[in-house]
DNA sequence: TTGTAAGCGTTATCAC
DNA sequence: GTGATAACGCTTACAA
C-alpha cells in the first residue's frame, strides 16, 4: 500500500454532514438507520469513491480478513483447484487467500507453521492433505486459537472443523467396474504409510473384492510413494510375476503413468493387456495415452464449501454438517475386458 | 484473528518501565538506543512472547505487508513454482503472499483487479504471463499508485518492473540441437496471438533455421492455443502432409503432449518418426512417453527475483537490472536424428 | 435514529 | 537517548 490520498470516513462523515459512527452503520448495513440518511452517505461515499480501509476494520475489530491455505501437496493441480474453489467461496466476502506451503519433511515445519499463525493471525485456514492428518496441526490451531478445517479422505475431526470425500465408496466403484468388465486379478498401486487418503482407497478396494468374493494376495499389492517414479517402481514388481495381474488401480494419477510407463516397457498394451485405473483425474491423465480412467477427487467443491465453513458464511445446519463430498469415476481409455 | 490477549507494546513498555516508543525503537532496530535499554527491553519481548501487530503497523504506516500474485495461467506447476520462488523471496521478510487468479476471457477483468487493488491497496504485485503482457494492467497499477513487477518473456517494462526469460535465444539453441541431429524439415507449433511468449519462440526458431540457411514455410506452421487439444489438431495438420516434418518443435508441453498423441494415432514412432521439442518442463513432460525434450522456462528464479525488487530487498543496481534469467533445454527421449 | 468519546496497537513528531 | 502526545481509520460502548 503505497502512501495515497485515499477518502476516509472523515471526509465521508463531513461531506454528507453526519457522524463517523453513522458511516460506519452505513457501511456495516446497520439496520437502525434512516432511510434518507442512509442514502445520502451512500451518494457521497460513491461520489468520492470511498473505500473502508481493511487494515484499521481489522485493528479495530480485532481481527482481520486473512483466510490461509496451508499445504504440503506435491500436486500443483491440486492445490490450484482447491485455491480456485477457496476464492471461489470467499468471492464477494472481504476474504483475502493468503497461501502458505509447508515442508512436512522439515524438522522446523511445526515451527513455521506457528511463526505464520501467531504473526499473521489468519482469520482462519485450510488444511490440506496431507498434513490436514497431522493432529499435532490441528492442535495447534486450537491452541492458538485459529479456526480451521480440514480437508481429508475421511472424517477426522469435528463436522464443523471437516470437509471430506467419500474416496473408499468411489475406489469401490471403480473396481465394481474392473469386476463388471471381468478382472478377476487386480492389482493395487498402494500410497505410501500414514496417508489416510491411502488407506481408504487401498479399504475401497478390498471391500469391493471381498464383497465378489475375492481377495487381495499381498503379491499383487505393490508400495509407492504417490510419485510417478514410485509408480514405475510398483508397476514392475507387478507385472513380472506371473500370473500377470490384468488390471491394476493406484492410488493415484501420477503412480499409474508410471505403471503405464512399466507396461510399455514390458511391451505390454494398455488396455487390451492391461488395464489401470488413477486416482485425481489430474491434466496428466487425459494427456498421456491412453487416456486414463480415472476417479475424480472433488477438491474445487470441497475447498468451496471450506471457504463458507472458515467464513461462516455457511448456515449452521450446513456447517454443522462435515460436508461429505463426492469422488466420481471418469471414464476413458485405460480400461478394457482382459483378454482371452 | 480470534480475538485474544495477545501481549501488546504496552505490556512490554510497562513491564521493561520504558515508553512504548522505546519499545518500538527496538522493534525497528533504531540505531539510536542505549544498549542495556535495548537489552532490557528484548528480554521482556522474549519473556511474554509478544509480537507486533502486523494491523496495527500497517495502520499507523500507512501501508500493508501484502504482495499479489496476479495471474491467469493455465498452467497449475508455473504457478506453483512462482508461488515457490515468491515465497523464498520473501522468506524472513514480513511480507505475506495473496493470490489473485483473474479471467482474462472475461469482459470484467479490469474491473475486477481495480477492486482487488483499490481494497486491499497490496504493497505490490507480481504480474504472471500472459496477463503480464497487457499493458492496461501495467497502466492500472501505475494509476492506483501499486508497485508491480511483470515477469515475461522478453523485457516489455522499466528494468526495476521487469524480470524476464531469455526464450528466443533458449528456443534458438533448441533449434540448433535439432539441426545438429540432422533435422531439416522442422516444424513449428506455434502459441496462441498476442502472447509474447510464442512470438519470441517463435522467433527463435526462425532465427537458428535462417542462419543454417532454412526457412520456416507456412505450411509448416500450425497455430496452436498452448492446450493439449490444440496441440492434436496443430499436430494433425503437419503430420499429415508429405513430406512430413522430421521435427516439431512445440510452444509449450501441452501442445507437445497433443502432437505426439496425433502422432501415435497415426502410427508414427516418437523420436524415430518424429523428433520433438517441448517448452516449459512441467511435470508432464517427464512423465508422459517417451519422456519430452523440453525447454526449462526459469520460474521461481524469476519469481525470486521478483520478491526482492517488490520488496526492495534486492540492492539497487540489482533492482535496477531487468533481470535476465536463461530458460535452458533439458534433452530426453523424444529427439532422436531423421530416419533415413 | 444519530452522535460523542474512548479505544484498537502501532509509529511519527517533537520536545526534554 | 528517551518519552509524552498525537495521529492512523475504523468500531464499540454509551448517551442523547
Amino acid at each position: 500500500m503505497m502512501k495515497t490520498n485515499q477518502p476516509t470516513i472523515n471526509d465521508v462523515a463531513r461531506l454528507a454532514g453526519v457522524s463517523k459512527k453513522t458511516v460506519s452503520r452505513v457501511i456495516n448495513r446497520s439496520p437502525l438507520l434512516g432511510e434518507d440518511t442512509r442514502r445520502r452517505v451512500e451518494q457521497v461515499i460513491a461520489d468520492i469513491a470511498y473505500i473502508p480501509n481493511p487494515q484499521a476494520r481489522a485493528l479495530a475489530l480485532g481481527r482481520n480478513f486473512l483466510i490461509g491455505l496451508v499445504h504440503d501437496n506435491p500436486n500443483a493441480q491440486t492445490v490450484m483447484n482447491v485455491q480456485q474453489g477457496l476464492l471461489e467461496g470467499l468471492h464477494g466476502s472481504e476474504f483475502e487467500l493468503v497461501v502458505r506451503p509447508v515442508d512436512r519433511a522439515s524438522p522446523t515445519m511445526l515451527e513455521d507453521l506457528t511463526h505464520f499463525l501467531e504473526r499473521q493471525r489468519p482469520f482462519g485456514v485450510l488444511l490440506m492433505p496431507p498434513i490436514s492428518e497431522d493432529d499435532r496441526i490441528a492442535a495447534l490451531c486450537t491452541e492458538i486459537g485459529c479456526r480451521y478445517v480440514r480437508m481429508s479422505s475421511a472424517i477426522i475431526d469435528a463436522p464443523e472443523r471437516m470437509v471430506a470425500s467419500n474416496d473408499r465408496d468411489a475406489v469401490r466403484g471403480a473396481t465394481d467396474y474392473l469386476l463388471a468388465q471381468g478382472h478377476r486379478r487386480i492389482g493395487l498401486v498402494a500410497g505410501p504409510q500414514g496417508f489416510r487418503s491411502a488407506q481408504e482407497r487401498r479399504e475401497g478396494l478390498e471391500q469391493a473384492l471381498s464383497a465378489a468374493g475375492l481377495t487381495l494376495p499381498r503379491s499383487l499389492v505393490a508400495d509407492g510413494a504417490y510419485t510417478f517414479d514410485s509408480g514405475i517402481d510398483a508397476g514392475a514388481r507387478l507385472l513380472d510375476q506371473w500370473p500377470r495381474p490384468t488390471a491394476i488401480f493406484c492410488c493415484n494419477d501420477a503412480m499409474a503413468a508410471g505403471v503405464l510407463h512399466a507396461a510399455r516397457e514390458r511391451g505390454l498394451d494398455v488396455p487390451a493387456d492391461l488395464s489401470i485405473i488413477g486416482f485425481d483425474d489430474t491434466p496428466i491423465a487425459a494427456q498421456i495415452w491412453p487416456p486414463l480412467t480415472t476417479v475424480r477427487w472433488p477438491s474445487v467443491s470441497m475447498a468451496r464449501a471450506a471457504a463458507l465453513k472458515l467464513t461462516g458464511a455457511a448456515s449452521d445446519d450446513v456447517t454443522a454438517e462435515p460436508s461429505f463430498l463426492a469422488s466420481s469415476l471418469v471414464r476413458r481409455g485405460s480400461v478394457a475386458p482382459p483378454r482371452g
